[in-house]
DNA sequence: TTGAAAGCGCTAACAA
DNA sequence: TTGTTAGCGCTTTCAA
């Protein structure tokens, strides 16, 4: 398909060695034979065999990134737009992007493992850090480079971009008691994903310093997706007492949520406030618009592989460890009166 | 950090010829050796250098996929779970994903030409066909295989798998015609991307056959997305007589009708009717809940993946081209009195 | 300024 | 049953 150094060779009357000179522009090459062997070059559309060339570098150039699906019915808005923000500064360092699917567990630590000792990819980027990771356990141990976005407990060692969730979600608090929420409820994903204990402990404090109790009975544990955001809802809603706000730990949920309420006849922001997390496209075209932080998951996701590939190029990259501070993106679903104009940017 | 055959072979006192079909189990090794070179492998935790590998097998096992990224906020629910789709059917035969982020456009297609010369990859999987589509052009012209989600223009002769969009729409219409519509709008997507043709031709030609018009101002172009929705339905419902029901050609824009409907104090379901299209799993829990088309997106991730990998090894693929019928889940946003439980499944 | 030779790690044809 | 040789396409000493 597209010729090989040997086939130019051959044709300019060069050796393998000079034409390979030649075109990664040595100074140790005549101009002229430059001249000419890249005019056949051209011709002959020539481009390097990839393989060929990493096999002799000993590196592969690419990044590996296996995402943890939950289920056949994967959807995450998240992912896709994280993907776009790796992939492109990925391309941007001619890097390439590797990725994979596996449900967390032994199978998924058996692809990391295998990928790594395959040489199949230089680095990788982690995404939805667990509690306690075995892939980043397993990447440490054996020094294998690494970029993960979220922290795991203990907040080991390790370079990582993330968003200060506990900050976030103070944010709201202070923002729903601003508004004179005193019953706030939180719909929480398993306990087993760190970033929503960090939004736990956020709202917790914050509310705490605020002289308010956020008891074991207003915080429903439940997956990330609409679905659990419905359900978790439904079940705080059935309460004797139920809460005047919920605030919930990703947008999906507080999406569910929403529709529980709704189909319950309430009004959200008028009988009961909602916020969310993450600002998904989704958010501002709710209704009525979902109050939110927003997370810049694009930028999350070019800087996370930004740090990698520094870190492959043995450049000591300036931050190791980058907390980002989320920003409060006030709509209706809280009840607090903004114009649509202002909601939608 | 993996052993090479080399070292195998130097530590068991064979030759790496030996080494190597030891490992691969031919029978021309004795039973002896065999054990004992597996036993060194397994001891040095050997894994193949697969660089090495596909650069003398000459073929690369991987599979591209370029994502056309619209914009830097690049967010769509249907990628994610066409991605999974893609990811694990690969994975099961052994290949790998390459993944590439790219507007379409020139350097979009510098990327496929840079990628098929430089033997990065065995095969494509193309998204987002379009209506004249310079990437199966290039592809059919050159001779690289791949398969398609999506047709094109003048229907060559290039294996795809699609859904049938117009067959969709007519059972929308179907429906909404049963129900009582008459004055039946549309959202669709820009013109180029043909499978919103061919969903506005099933309209159309199903509202002709009830004997009903589909006038050029019910017809509103916008983007795939929340807000093109939104904004497509604002234009429609400053009509001086607006339509009593909307088709949008996706879910994300149906959604983004409600929120303008809504926005109006008109109630969705009873005022005007929406209708979506895709499935995607926010639509069970809008509220009113979607009625939309089901496409079985992971489902065809894996059918063109499958269909592709079969290409690779020559087996003449059993279907080149494959249509499937999409299937109407019906919910409340069209007016359909239908239980909450039928309706969530 | 150029080319021969070696080697990246692997597989395969051919001999022994 | 095993080893020698060659080669995938490329880069990089080292001599000429």
């Amino acid at each position: 398909m597209s010729a090989t150094l040997k086939e130019i060779a051959r044709r300019t009357g060069k050796s393998i060695t000079t034409v390979s000179r030649a075109l990664a522009d040595y100074d140790d090459v005549s101009a002229e034979t430059k001249g000419l062997v890249r005019r056949v070059a051209e011709e002959l559309n020539y481009t390097p065999h990839l393989l060929a060339r990493r096999l002799q570098k000993q590196s592969s150039d690419t990044i590996g990134l296996i995402l943890p699906t939950f289920g056949p019915r994967f959807s995450d808005p998240f992912f896709s737009e994280f993907l776009a923000g790796i992939g492109n500064m990925a391309a941007e360092y001619g890097y390439d992007l590797l990725v994979s699917t596996q449900p967390p567990g032994e199978q998924e630590m058996q692809v990391y493992r295998q990928k790594v000792r395959s040489r199949q990819v230089d680095g990788f980027v982690i995404v939805r850090t667990r509690r306690t990771d075995p892939r980043i356990r397993y990447l440490q141990e054996v020094g294998f480079p690494f970029v993960a976005f979220g922290r795991t407990e203990g907040e080991l060692n390790f370079p990582f971009v993330d968003v200060d969730g506990a900050l976030g979600m103070r944010r709201i608090a202070e923002h729903l008691i601003a508004l004179g929420h005193r019953r706030i409820a939180c719909l929480a994903p398993p306990a087993d994903l760190l970033f929503a204990e960090y939004r736990l402990m956020g709202l917790r404090q914050a509310l705490a310093d605020n002289g308010l109790a956020l008891p074991e009975s207003f915080i429903v544990r439940s997956d990330l997706t609409e679905q659990g955001g419905y359900e978790g809802a439904q079940r705080l809603l059935q309460a004797a007492e139920p809460p005047t706000a919920i605030a919930a730990c990703n947008d999906l949920m507080a999406l569910g949520a929403m529709s529980a309420i709704q189909e319950r006849g309430l009004q959200v922001g008028r009988d009961i406030a909602v916020t969310g997390f993450d600002d998904i496209p989704m958010a501002a075209h709710a209704h009525p618009p979902l109050t939110t932080v927003r997370q810049p998951i694009y930028q999350i996701g070019k800087m996370v592989c930004e740090m990698l590939i520094q870190l492959l190029r043995g450049q000591d990259s300036v931050a190791r460890q980058v907390m980002l501070a989320p920003e409060l993106s006030v709509r209706q679903s809280c009840g607090a009166a903004v114009t649509g104009a202002a909601a939608r940017p």
